[in-house]
DNA sequence: AAAATAAATTAAAACGGTTGCAAAATTTCC
DNA sequence: GGAAATTTTGCAACCGTTTTAATTTATTTT
């Protein structure tokens, strides 16, 4: 009944050569004559062959398939980055298996195995905070990995990011230059490496050099989210602080709607930089002022990146730092 | 020097017992003796090994992946949904390919055969408008498909969708009885049936239901993006409308931020409901009106949908609608 | 306790390709 | 025209599982 597929070897005995010349064909050897090469791709075509990736994969250990892990894509920053992966992926013949984790330690561990059985030539990981348990996997495996938009001290495998660091640091500088005194540092989970330490670096370092005294009481953490965003307005507003840094567009929009809706006039009273400059930052009124990174290429250079560590090319340095910038609209003077 | 792997066989050596028993183990088959099978998965825990998915996959012919393919990821639409298929395909064991196609017809095609030879199980397909060439892949193949978000008259392949005409009918209803005479139909190209079909025949009979009478000049088409809809605001200001049904929200948020900002008043001069609901309608000030539409459902049915076909479940309907809503805010009355 | 039945296990054939090596065919060179 | 060199081709092992049919072992039945 099952419409049944052809097989190289139907190509094979169609065109009258053996398996072996018609996989030269398909995987366009160039030790084929002409005209064989010609007869067999007839047959190919005649028959509508088309060569099972899966046998492909078992007998040349290359699947042309990467895993990408990935928190969430529903989220804008990780899709970003997903999609650059993608683009890349395509241009060098590689599909992409994504899966998400949540962020959750124990997904993330299970989904790198499972990734791993099916074979996958290269894994690219996107996660906040890589525990003890999964840096251990990855050093087990002898599959190439690169991490987009997070880092690692551990510098085994391959990372693309910005310097969150000194962007943090020309965000603070800016407010502090417009002669804001108490500015707030709203993040993100201060367990992921890239806020509680580059991040805070940059802020605290930044406040150094404007003579401005760290206070934890500035410090305000909180999940990604626009409903966290407004429920934070208040308690920064409380702090004293004129102005904030935020790691997330939607927490800083929700600060921004809400501080705007209770009176407060931003910039005048309050000044805001954001981190993502996404469309958010349009949308909002005013328009919010923001680091720029270029997420699409994090995710592109990453996947880029990975080929070269797949195909066991030399490189000088596997650690790719990005250039950022500081997009300035209307929520700073 | 190749650390190399450890397979089926070498547990089956290190147990004393056939690959088919461990075959067995491994794949929970009851037919094993229980200390035989307690032998083996010491054995398999001592020597950590992990079955290759893709010698399973061959043998078995069944991969546990799908494929998916997105117009585009970073698209929150899209990616809302894609979100809803991973955890559904997460939850039975599948893992999914994921493939951008910007909703081009070529890579649209390209695609799909990439993934049919790489044996997925089953395919998601989301896009906009089906072409023949496309329906003709679909029906070729004997891998079930089901259309997430996406319609097509014919009904080979399993679909997920709301009921987009009569959500439109509802949103213009609500327009029409706040006294709106003219109001503007602005959707994506009306080439994609939900656009062109559904939503413009839902546009229709609502006017007609309302003695309106239709005109061309109130329909726009536009692609889906903010400055598409600030690109828009001025026309659909010179066509005389009060009011305004958008399919899209960056475009719906990008009219209404460009006629607030050159002093309209929203909704008391202008009125508009958008149709995602998402968290741009929260955001802009006065917060837009939306349908609202389960699109993580959509995406999580569609994948248990596929999971049916990829069983031959028997079933009676493959064509599933879920139920919508509309959301009143504040850019109506 | 032998015969019949059921349960557990094994051997070996797929699954659909790739690839190293040897053989065959072709071309080159004197 | 024939040996040597080169290009094409085919053979067959291999990739790491699943799965069927056959065999062995254990359990019931009488």
């Amino acid at each position: 009944m099952d419409k049944q597929t052809i097989t190289i070897y139907d190509v094979a005995r169609e065109a009258n050569v053996s398996m072996a010349t018609v996989s030269r064909v398909v995987n366009g050897n160039p030790n084929v004559k002409p005209t064989t090469r010609k007869k067999v791709l007839e047959v190919i075509d005649r028959l509508d062959y088309r060569p099972n990736a899966v046998a492909r994969g078992l007998a040349s250990k290359k699947t042309t398939t990467v895993g990408v892990i990935i928190p969430d894509v529903s989220n804008t920053y990780f899709s970003s980055l997903a999609r650059g992966i993608d683009d890349v992926a395509t241009m060098y013949k590689y599909n992409i298996i994504l899966a998400n984790s949540d962020g959750n330690d124990q997904k993330e561990i299970s989904v790198l195995n499972t990734l791993l059985a099916k074979q996958v030539d290269g894994i690219i990981f996107m996660g906040h905070h890589i525990t003890e348990a999964l840096r251990g996997e990855f050093s087990r495996s002898k599959t190439p990995i690169v991490l987009a938009g997070s880092i690692d001290e551990d510098k085994q495998v391959g990372s693309v990011n910005i310097d969150y660091e000194e962007a943090t640091k020309d965000a603070v500088r800016l407010l502090a230059k417009n002669g804001n005194q108490k500015i707030a540092f709203v993040s993100g989970s201060l367990r992921d490496p890239i806020n509680g330490q580059k991040r805070l670096k940059g802020y605290k370092d930044a406040l150094k050099e404007a003579n401005l005294t760290y206070t934890e009481g500035l410090v305000f953490e909180s999940t990604y989210s626009y409903k966290e965003g407004i429920k934070l307005a208040e308690r920064i507003k409380n702090s004293g602080a004129t102005a904030a840094v935020v790691t997330d567009d939607e927490v800083a929009v929700g600060i921004l709607n809400t501080l705007t809706d209770s009176g407060v006039k931003v910039p005048e009273d309050f000044e805001l930089v954001t981190s993502n400059n996404s469309l958010l930052t349009e949308i909002a009124r005013p328009q919010v002022s923001s680091i720029t990174q270029p997420l699409y290429d994090v995710g592109a250079v990453s996947m880029r990146l990975l080929t070269k560590l797949m195909n066991k090319e030399e490189m000088e340095e596997r650690t790719v730092v990005l250039p950022y910038g500081l997009a300035e609209k209307n929520s700073t003077k």
